[in-house]
DNA sequence: GTAGATTTGTTGGTTATACAACACATTTAG
DNA sequence: CTAAATGTGTTGTATAACCAACAAATCTAC
């Protein structure tokens, strides 16, 4: 699963910058910071910043699928059923995680927040999905995890648009019925 | 004063081994203590740590430099006066560094840790005696600094074996005055 | 608007670190 | 005692990171 043996060196590298990043997140909004601030914070050259990343953007998007990746990874994501559990902790750990955003200014950049957020979820699916059902057709799937990435995305949009009265395991807690008797329906073994 | 620019990488690598060291100081003794221990811990390369250090001794005889002067330097060491309250502080800091060592095991080094005080004490004095009598011989200067650095590091040996019921502070001012002679008796200006 | 300053990516040459392999010394086990 | 295992210090080669310099883009000020 794991590359075996990475470059200490760019292990290193990459953690600093990554750090350095978000420690300039907590204090400045995304649109103020620069590839500059960013080596001078983590005392690299700037020339090693691009080594690793195309520009800030890309940083942006691999900063971001990390921080979500360790919200869920510690929970579930390898080796787990995709049950009601499964996906009530995956919303909490969404939920946990724009929050924890909302913090950092990223304003003005919610759609690439998002499109992150999907993409991690839509992998995360598809790995479960493999491995509940070896059988089933791939791009069937494919097709399933998009749609639980976008839907399982949508709710939790749509709970923090809410009143947020209700916690956001009540929330999704609802919906499940649905998502499982759609999953059921496919070919349970 | 200052080099004032090393490589970045150098500063990193060497501030790595160091704080791995004196994490690894804080679980076993020295004598337990490898090079691989330490690269380990560090995550570098063996041959990167023999790049920077002779060997093990070298690494503790600069892990202890830098960790006293670190004790020293935040009061003086620069820019000040040789008087009473600077040779009480050094005094103080001194006997803080030995109980600091106490926790950490280095038994069985006695001697070096002993050697490596001296030698930085004796450039501290040196330094403060060139600046606060800049016309005198520099021959004397040095004589006098190691015989400072002797005797004040022997004051702390001693109270250590003491039943240290007495500060270090009051200990060391008793002798003061008969210093302070002896430094008025070369050429007061 | 324009000029100056800052930021962005990129490049070529240099240096530090990684890695594997080695001979040798020291420790450990039987 | 011997043999195996572990640690030490060194070497050659590959590569990551440094650095300075550059043109182009973007931001600032006037």
């Amino acid at each position: 699963m794991e590359q075996s043996k990475t470059d200490p060196r760019v292990l290193r590298t990459r953690k600093l910058i990554m750090d350095s990043f978000m420690e300039l997140s907590s204090k400045k909004e995304f649109k103020d910071i620069t590839v500059k601030d960013i080596t001078a914070e983590a005392v690299i050259n700037r020339a090693t910043f691009y080594y690793h990343f195309e520009d800030i953007y890309d940083l942006l998007e691999k900063v971001l699928s990390e921080v979500l990746l360790v919200n869920l990874d510690g929970d579930y994501y390898q080796n787990y059923e995709l049950n009601e559990e499964a996906l009530i902790n995956i919303f909490k750990a969404i939920t946990n995680f724009q929050k924890s955003l909302s913090n950092r200014c990223h304003r003005g950049y919610e759609d690439t927040i998002a499109r992150i957020i999907r993409e991690q979820l839509e992998v995360i699916f598809h790995k479960m999905l493999l491995k509940q059902r070896p059988t089933e057709d791939v791009q069937a799937q494919k097709v399933t995890a998009v749609m639980l990435s976008w839907g399982i995305y949508g709710a939790s949009v749509e709970w923090r648009r809410s009143s947020k009265e209700i916690s956001p395991e009540e929330y999704i807690h609802s919906a499940i019925p649905y998502i499982m008797k759609g999953i059921d329906l496919g070919d349970a073994d």
